[in-house]
DNA sequence: TTTTTAATGCAACTGGGTTGCAAATATAAG
DNA sequence: CTTATATTTGCAACCCAGTTGCATTAAAAA
């Protein structure tokens, strides 16, 4: 379990990611949690899982938090540059494991990206 | 000015984006123009304005509203889906005015995209 | 075990953004 | 120009995702 102590709470935690590999937000987390856990040690743990490279988030277009496990991430560096995919219409998100091109730009550093692509899924259509 | 009534507060607010054309937090106008127009009326303007194709809007990596001038969107319709980047060292940020080729994805719908480039700008290297 | 260290729960807080409502201002009508 | 109608504004209070301080509890080390 990395560098955080396998306590309950955290193999509640992970327990749901688990489940399925899609994307959690952590609103839903908290919710779904919330009679074994307490909403601060959700986010605790979700933000140690992160700087672990357990997990990797994003922000979806109202800026709340959306976690999911990582493949291929270490505690120093995350890989996950791969864009999100969230429905319009049921709001659900999935990882889209695409590399994506960044352009290059003159006078700039780039050092990552986040790419949310937006539209209708498969359930929706 | 478009749908909006040329208020005094609507011309203090766009003159904010006639000085320059980078993109401008909601955070920092507020601050900005915190002597002329209250926190509440520069929210609603700002959020008039972008649904009147006059500006757009994208989040930040930590969730914070920022606004830039629209070029050639309407009020149906936003056409700016171009990457912003954000320096990761001072905060600007910019438009990147490049079309980004979203992949295609089966079973899914795309009609839109958020893309914010990190990394450090001009200034900051 | 006992000691040390990290994780947890609780309550209160932060801060970007929103809402309800009465007062003020802009535009339209006369 | 004056009055009537509609839109904006300011204020205070609120919303809510996420955070912080601190005393308590649970996990790992000795």
């Amino acid at each position: 379990m990395g560098i955080i102590r396998k306590t309950q709470s955290a193999t509640y935690l992970l327990q749901e990611f688990e489940k399925d590999s899609k994307a959690i937000s952590a609103i839903e987390l908290v919710k779904r949690l919330s009679k074994k856990i307490n909403k601060t040690t959700v986010y605790r743990l979700l933000n140690k899982l992160e700087e672990d490279g357990i997990l990797h988030y994003f922000l979806d277009t109202k800026g709340v938090k959306w976690f999911a496990k990582c493949k291929g991430c270490s505690k120093s560096k995350h890989h996950d540059i791969h864009p999100h995919f969230q429905c319009t219409e049921c709001g659900n998100v999935d990882c889209i494991e695409v590399d994506i091109k960044v352009p290059e730009s003159p006078n700039r550093k780039i050092t990552n990206a986040h790419i949310l692509i937006l539209g209708q899924c498969n359930l929706c259509l």
